[in-house]
DNA sequence: AGTAAAAGATACCGATCGGTATCTTTATTG
DNA sequence: CAATAAAGATACCGATCGGTATCTTTTACT
C-alpha cells in the first residue's frame, strides 16, 4: 500500500463533497487544493484533468450513496419495503444526506445532460444501474406472488425513481424534508392501489 | 418604445437559453456576447452583472414554461386533466421542450441549492407558484366533487410536482420521453385508484 | 440639417481559470 | 546510513473570467 494511494482518496473523497455541493463547473481546482490541503503539484500527480478527478468523485459519491441503499435493502424482505427504501435513504435529505449536496445523480445529470457528454455518460450508467436494481425488486416481487402479473415492469422502476428524484429536488429547494416524506406516504398508497396483489 | 427595449429583451431571452443549457457557473458573459451577438460594452449597458442577468433569464424562461401550461390548462375542464397537462407540457422534452434545456425550475434548483442563495430563492419563488396553481387546481376538484374530501392537497401537489420533475430529469438524460410517458401512464392510475371520487 | 442623447464597440483591468515544469522534501530500500 | 524514488510545494504559463472606462456610431428631436 503506497503512501500516495491515501491522498488520492483523499482528494476524490473532498472532490466529490466539493462537486456534488457546488456542480462541476461550479467547483474550481483551487476549491479542490483549499479544501484538501494539497497544492495542485500534489494533484496533478494522481489526476491528468479537472475532468478525470470529476469522473471518479462522482463515482464515489455514488459508490457511498449505494452502499447505504444496499445495507438498507438487506433489513427489507418485501418488494414494497425495498422499493421504499430509496426514498426512505433521503427521509432527511436536509440535514443529513446519504452524500453531502444530495442525490449524486440527479446533480450530475442535470449539470450534464446538456453541456458534458463524458460526465453525462456517468450520469447514465448511474442510472442504469439503479433502474436495473429496481426491475429486479419488482420482478422478484411478481415472482413471489407480492405483486400482480402484468405489472409493467419498467414503468415502475421509472416511477418510483421520478418520485424520488422530484422530491429530493423540492426538498433541498425549500430546505424541508416534507416533500420527500409525503412522497413516501404517496406512493406507498400507489403500491398498495395498483401494485400489490392482495390489497392489504 | 425606446429601441434598447428590444435589445435588452433579447439580451434576455438568448441569455435564458445558455443558462437554461450549460447551467450559471457554466455560461460565461463571452458565450452571452457571442449568442446575442453585442459585445461587452453593450451588454452592461443594461445589466450591472451576470447575476442580474441570470435571475431575469430564469424569470424569462420560466414565464415562457408558464404560458404554455396556462395554454393547456385552459383546454381542459377536469381536476384530474389539469394536473396531468403540467406533466404533458413535458412529453417531448428531449426534441421538443416548452423551452431549450428542459425544465428551468429543476435545472436552476440543483444548480442554486447548495451555492447561489440569490438564485435559490428565485427558483423557490417558482416553485412555490407551481405547488400553489396545483393546489388550486385539487382544491377545486375537490369542491366539485372529482375528488375525494379529506384528500392531502399538499400532497398530491408535491407528487404530481415530483413525478414529472423526476421524469423529466430521467428522460433527458436518456435522451428518450419514455419516462416522462410512462410517469403520465402512472400518475394517471394513482389519481383513478386513490384521489377520484367514483372510480371510473 | 444640426445637435444632443442613447446605444454599442473597443480596449483594457486585475483576478482566476486549468494546467505544467521544476525544485524540495519525505519515504523507501539496499 | 546512503542512495534512490516517490510525494508534494513553488512558481509559472497563456487563456479566460467578470467587469469598466472610453470612444464611436446610431438614433431621436428641434
Amino acid at each position: 500500500m503506497p503512501k500516495g494511494e491515501n491522498t488520492r482518496k483523499h482528494i476524490v473523497a473532498k472532490s466529490a463533497e466539493l462537486f456534488n455541493r457546488k456542480g462541476y463547473a461550479g467547483s474550481s481546482l483551487s476549491d479542490i487544493t483549499e479544501s484538501t490541503g494539497i497544492k495542485k503539484g500534489g494533484i496533478y500527480r494522481y489526476f491528468a484533468s479537472k475532468d478525470e478527478i470529476a469522473l471518479e468523485a462522482y463515482q464515489y459519491a455514488g459508490g457511498v450513496v449505494n452502499r447505504k441503499i444496499q445495507e438498507a435493502l438487506e433489513r427489507e424482505s418485501a418488494a414494497m419495503g425495498k422499493l421504499l427504501v430509496y426514498l426512505r435513504v433521503y427521509e432527511n435529505v436536509v440535514e443529513d444526506p446519504p452524500f453531502p449536496g444530495g442525490c449524486p445523480l440527479l446533480n450530475l445529470a442535470t449539470e450534464s445532460d446538456d453541456s458534458h457528454p463524458v460526465l453525462r455518460e456517468r450520469a447514465r450508467q448511474g442510472m442504469d444501474n439503479v433502474l436495473d436494481a429496481m426491475r429486479g425488486i419488482i420482478e422478484e416481487g411478481i415472482r413471489n406472488g407480492e405483486f400482480r402479473e402484468g405489472l409493467d415492469v419498467d414503468a415502475l422502476a421509472t416511477f418510483v425513481l421520478s418520485v424520488m428524484e422530484g422530491g429530493i429536488m423540492l426538498s433541498k429547494l425549500e430546505g424541508d424534508n416534507r416533500h420527500v416524506r409525503k412522497n413516501i406516504e404517496s406512493l406507498t398508497a400507489y403500491l398498495r392501489a395498483t401494485c400489490l396483489r392482495d390489497k392489504k
